[in-house]
DNA sequence: CTGTTAGCGCCTTCAC
DNA sequence: GTGAAGGCGCTAACAG
């Protein structure tokens, strides 16, 4: 920089100046300290400017897993978004587990990103989000949301969507659901609990006949979707809440000998990728991830301007796409009418 | 740092020292620093330190796209290889592009990470790499290989595990193959293409049964796949180059109304997620990307130590995994004894 | 074993 | 419209 103000016969200011459009300079100066810059190759050092604005342009953002189809595009949606504006993105996974998630937390932190966009982990300890309100750097909440929370919050209409599968499958006759809910620390996954039982009640259906599946070992939960799909008078419709949950189920059916949808319905949330090649082609619970990065984004953003602004939750709505994994009616019943 | 300093009666050079480790400090005035930086809650401040020691802790990665499921593991490789050395990781995609990576690896050169893995774009400019060996940054290329680079490699043995598969498919009886090759502008499918042709060498198929079917655009290659599938004397085995080129040639299976492995039969490098639950079970050769990530973050450590060893490229074996896609036997064939 | 001091490269207030 | 100078928080000589 210095090469550069001594080429150009001006100040170091100066150089800082046109660099940075902070102040009128002299369209020859300007050209002169342009040229300069050229020749020299210079190139800003983030860092020194970093420490002296005591601002990085970047933001963290921190996912279980960003493989899987769901947080992959919502990591696309926050990198499309953070492009934008000209912010760097520093990814870490947390795995799920709470330590792991604590140290990508305090290593972007450290990093000083302004922001941070996190997805907590299924065990994330309470005390986690109270040590980041006492951060300067704001947070934003990704698909993981939770009740009593300072911060903006960015997921999906999770208990509305579950509600109107359900109301789906109770209209193509189903009246006896294996649910797999997973992990009730995760609270997408107990929105969508939620949801099962509205649509439990929509339809007036028996609630002991309702097999719901929870827990967070996925070898667990697969034994136990075998024996509730062998039992005698068992389950019309399996529901998957998540793709890993998915994953479990499926390999429960097919370790029983069951075929979707010839036997069995199966609908899951989230899904898989190219969920059109492959069969069985499965109705899926489908969130705008993307959308939800990019909207995660914006909110951090809102939230640097002002600070002090009240937190905002958005909840952006989910698709059901609908496959020939339901498309059968369930066996011995006559399909009703659908429920005004 | 000063307050610290001040509140255990020290300097901050001490405190300096204690942080890092840097020299002996008495265990007595050691504690009490200690004690000091818990009571003030006091925590380094990355960036300044990075400036002072020119030195981030941090790597970058750019590959086209993370959520590929070979780039997926490549990542997750590279961020465990990282994290296991207390390297934070800079990602970021280059969407395939030429100007996006080149962006993205100038965002993360200004962020001054001490090394950068990139699994070039397709139409990456020479340029590119020519400017990179002008840069203090060690380099890596990660899956994209290129000859005559001055740089550290890592990559899989394309071009044997092709022929691997071309000698599977062929002691099957299949003589007349559709290769949906891809872009070759990309050093891994001009590998595998070559490959292809070693196997046919080795069959001593005739070249003129083969198809070959190159391009950048995904539309046209499915559109060109669909045409020979469905000529007459048509192939009797598809071989998909990459995940996404697996995506076009099923579509024009789907298409043209063929179905494997009933009417032919299927390969694909790179494959798909959860290949055992999905129908058709493709036979896939996979790549080892973990362990490439792992590779090429080594290799990046190794030449940050010694800058001035010679480059080396290292080639990991990749995975023939079999599945029911090729389990037939070409139509009209008797299956040959298996070349020796 | 500990303290003092000189910058790292930049932005920004203040003076001209 | 431009320059000079201070200091962000830290590390690494150098000196005791």
């Amino acid at each position: 920089m210095v090469d550069v103000a001594r080429i150009a016969g001006v100040s170091i200011s100066t150089v800082s100046h046109v660099l940075n459009g902070t102040r009128n300079v002299e369209p020859k100066t300007r050209s002169r300290v342009l040229a300069a810059i050229e020749q020299t190759g210079y190139r800003q050092d983030t860092l020194a400017r970093a420490m002296r604005r005591s601002k990085t342009d970047s933001i963290g953002l921190v996912v279980s897993d960003a493989g899987e189809p769901a947080f992959a595009e919502m990591v696309h949606g926050v990198e499309h978004a953070a492009a934008e504006r000209g912010l760097t993105l520093l990814l870490a996974n947390s795995a799920e587990d709470a330590s792991r998630e604590r140290r990508a937390v305090r290593t972007l932190l450290e990093r000083r990103v302004d922001g941070l966009i996190l997805a907590c982990a299924a065990d994330s300890a309470p005390p986690l989000l109270a040590d980041l309100r006492e951060e300067k750097a704001p947070v934003v909440l990704l698909d993981r949301l939770y009740r009593d929370v300072p911060f903006d919050q960015v997921g999906a209409d999770n208990r509305d969507s579950m509600r109107a599968l359900v109301r789906h499958l109770t209209e193509h006759g189903h009246r006896r659901f294996l649910v797999i809910a997973g992990d009730v620390r995760v609270p997408v996954l107990v929105e969508r609990l939620d949801g099962f039982f509205d649509g439990v009640r929509d339809a007036r259906l028996a609630v002991d006949d309702q097999q719901i599946l929870t827990g967070v070992d996925l070898a667990d939960l697969r034994a136990s979707a075998g024996a509730a799909l062998g039992a005698a008078g068992g389950p019309t419709a399996v529901i998957a809440c998540s793709t890993p949950l998915a994953v479990a189920g499926l390999r429960a059916l097919e370790e029983t000998g069951r075929r979707t949808p010839r036997d069995i319905a199966f609908a899951t949330f989230d899904g898989f990728d190219n969920p059109d090649l492959f069969r069985p082609r499965l109705t899926t619970v489908r969130q705008p991830a993307f959308d939800m990065g990019v909207a995660a984004v914006r909110l951090l953003m809102e939230r640097l301007e002002t600070p002090d602004a009240s937190p905002r939750t958005v909840r952006l709505h989910q698709d059901l796409q609908l496959r020939e994994s339901t498309e059968g009616v369930a066996p011995g019943s006559t399909p009703r009418e659908p429920i005004a």
